[in-house]
DNA sequence: TTCCTCAACGACATTTATTCTCATTTAAAG
DNA sequence: CTTTAAATGAGAATAAATGTCGTTGAGGAA
């Protein structure tokens, strides 16, 4: 069904975004550079030039389908917007990314921006951690 | 003084490092790309090339005297590590970076390191935010 | 279903940020 | 002042991402 996800956020459902889009859904990992996308593709034998994921990537995020993040790496991964608002903690040893919620936090975040006088429209709050 | 600052760091005290270290403590901006240290220094009538500016950064970082950040700007920005831990918040309609400081928030994200197993190693919180 | 049109695509050139290479220069120890 | 390893400048090279442009194809119209 996700043709018509596609078509339910303005985009027409063309045969890459279908796959891209199923490749965000079924991969072991969650968050993905378009390189990894682009990788993918090529393995399942798909001819989809990688202007094309990263063009899609993009739309795909204007249209609120994926959250980008930029973690130290230098390059963006992304991941399928689950609507569910989360954080994420990096393990510096093994990459792992976890994801975690703290409602406590974001409130914090909310009256910190209040007490400068702005409106909190996002934020990005990533945790380096290692194994104890 | 300066150049003794980089002697107990580590480093020869050579001109581009004097020059670099200058810039970022007389910087109006507190937070400088690497791009922008090498105009300042081609207006001052510097010949220091583009490659020593980013290798001379990248020293101090690992030196610790100046931190690096990856705001989502798809690139790196560098401001003196004065020693007093905050964070920033960057406002989306002018730009400028404001910074914070609240303990709270960081017992909280140890805590939350902590219940999963890890230690927290460091954090990078941006809170992106717009005029109220 | 077939046709038509514009959005989307693939290939590849280009840009931007950064790093590498290597011959030359220089800080600072002797 | 000499020596020498470390640091530098110039420019080539790389990586991530975007732009260009001729071709293709999704999906509404006929």
């Amino acid at each position: 069904m996700e043709a018509q996800d596609l078509k339910k956020a303005g985009l027409k459902a063309t045969l890459p975004r279908i796959r891209i889009l199923q490749i965000l859904e079924e991969s072991n990992e969650r968050h993905l550079s378009a390189e990894d996308v682009y990788k993918t593709l090529l393995e399942h034998g798909e001819e989809v030039g990688l202007a094309t994921v990263y063009r899609v990537l993009t739309q795909f995020e204007s249209a609120g389908l994926v959250m980008r993040h930029n973690f130290d790496s230098g390059h963006s991964v992304f991941e399928l917007d689950s609507g569910d608002h989360h954080d994420h903690m990096v393990c510096l040893k093994t990459g792992k990314v976890i994801e975690f919620q703290n409602e406590e936090i974001e409130k914090l975040q909310k009256s910190i921006a209040a007490e400068h006088g702005f409106e909190l429209v996002e934020h990005s709050l990533v945790l380096y951690v290692k194994p104890k």
